[in-house]
DNA sequence: TGTACATCAGTGAACGCGCGTTCACTGATGTAC
DNA sequence: TGTACATCAGTGAACGCGCGTTCACTGATGTAC
């Protein structure tokens, strides 16, 4: 970790164990899918992989570890396919392109592995802690969807009411604003994502959208959209849009033009 | 179950067994607080309760059948509880109030109650299948918002935007907004909550509230948000002001007014 | 190129554990006459 | 009110199971000289 190896050839052993620990956290992540993380066995694994229980310490120091490792590939699985979802939009300025593209690139993702989806957004393990190392992989997705805004914005394709304006009538002030999503106004500034100011409300807006994409899917996939939403999909795509327009995409008056 | 038996005097035995069928639920629903429900442990609830894990037997058949009993006890307890945030409000016609108190209610359960909450919101238990008796349950914290918003709409509080003027510069159209969202408008319409037409836009905003409030909700308890959301009560209440605004309360205009 | 030694992957047995569920039983509570 | 029988709650032993982890081992791969 402290010295970066120049990039000399792999040993056959070498070789061989990278691609091991591949197969385990592959087969780990076929049966996260049918089994949930807290009862995912370490045995079971090391049968599907054609090993001895035992032999998985060799590259795993514990379960947990196997988790850890899960749920950074799962992370970063996620996060590629948002990437390549949104890169796949030749045109960089048409944001809405952009927006429905990652949107549904996360959706498509997380119908076509569930178990991975559960993994990261269900239900924390049951005394397992996720270390630090899983927060990079994890922001990956987050950062498609607020370039894409942040872009939008300094393209001056989004116009969004000062904040102070949204809160006049009894709402909180910028202030009160500022504060409560201070983490979300230090990320975007520390990652360099806006020259200048970093627009507060915007912010909000975008932290809100990512909730409700998040919700919706895991509303969808836990079952409790069942009875209520008849076609999902179009009900993602009219989310994805009325979220897009609520970010102040599509120009002023756009929506609630009465 | 078929003979609507009449209020005769339990006997010594019946009240026994059931204040200790309850007792077992109880001491599972603590369980459920640090194990999550896939690992949740007959023997251990029968240990807590004092009693041989074979004993259990005598009240539940199988482990599956406690953790019905379980998500029923749950699913009414958050109901119950958003009801009764419901009904403290006094002026009926203060919507804006009633939507507070519920919501936060709802919150503010979920904080008190994480493991329930996981149980109810979090990841499905794996080869568990919730049977036909939880459904009821589950729908009364969604009737207590869903009141809120028809009976704000009955009496003119709201102020809505046609969907069609929604959906016409590119959006989809009623019919096949009606298609996607079909299932809750047939649940709006078969529960009595509106006299006449069910305004479509109304039930699709709605909708999409309920989903962000509980994706909210999940993600500040499953820890999506530390890093981002700094304060948390705060962000909770800035949330439920947009989504009350956003479906029209508030007079028109109130907002996005650029 | 060859030999001696170190490193490492994988084996198989064993540990102690807790699980869900079954079953024959005991003793208390309830019911019929 | 009293007796005979049925119902039911709870016991304790047992079943077969799969789990995470440890450990001494074997044999193959890599390294130093």
């Amino acid at each position: 970790m402290q010295d970066i190896s120049p990039p000399r050839a792999q040993t056959a052993r070498e070789r061989a164990r990278d691609q091991i620990t591949a197969e385990i956290v592959a087969a780990a992540r076929i049966r996260l899918a049918e089994s949930g993380p807290a009862d995912l066995s370490l045995r079971a694994v090391a049968r599907d992989v054609g090993m001895v229980s035992s032999a998985v310490y060799r590259y795993f120091a514990s379960r947990d570890e196997l988790l850890t490792a899960l749920l950074v590939l799962a992370y970063d699985d996620l996060g590629a396919a948002t990437e390549r979802a949104d890169a796949a939009v030749a045109d960089r300025d048409d944001f809405q392109a952009r927006w429905f593209a990652s949107l549904r690139g996360i959706r498509r993702w997380a119908l076509a592995n569930p178990g991975d989806y559960a993994l990261l957004y269900g239900s924390p393990v049951p005394g397992y802690a996720a270390p630090q190392t899983t927060v990079e992989p994890a922001v990956r997705v987050i950062l498609v969807i607020l370039r894409i805004v942040t872009e939008g914005h300094a393209a001056g394709a989004i116009v969004v009411p000062a904040s102070s304006d949204v809160g006049s009538d009894g709402g909180p002030g910028d202030a009160a604003l500022a504060h409560a999503v201070g983490g979300a106004v230090q990320f975007v500034r520390s990652r360099g994502l806006v020259d200048g100011e970093v627009p507060l409300e915007l912010v909000v807006r975008t932290l809100i959208a990512w909730t409700t994409v998040f919700g919706t899917i895991s509303f969808e996939l836990f079952g409790h959209l069942v009875g209520s939403v008849t076609d999902t999909d179009a009900y993602f795509d009219l989310l994805a849009d009325r979220l897009f327009r609520d970010l102040g995409f599509g120009g002023p008056g756009s929506r609630d033009h009465d």
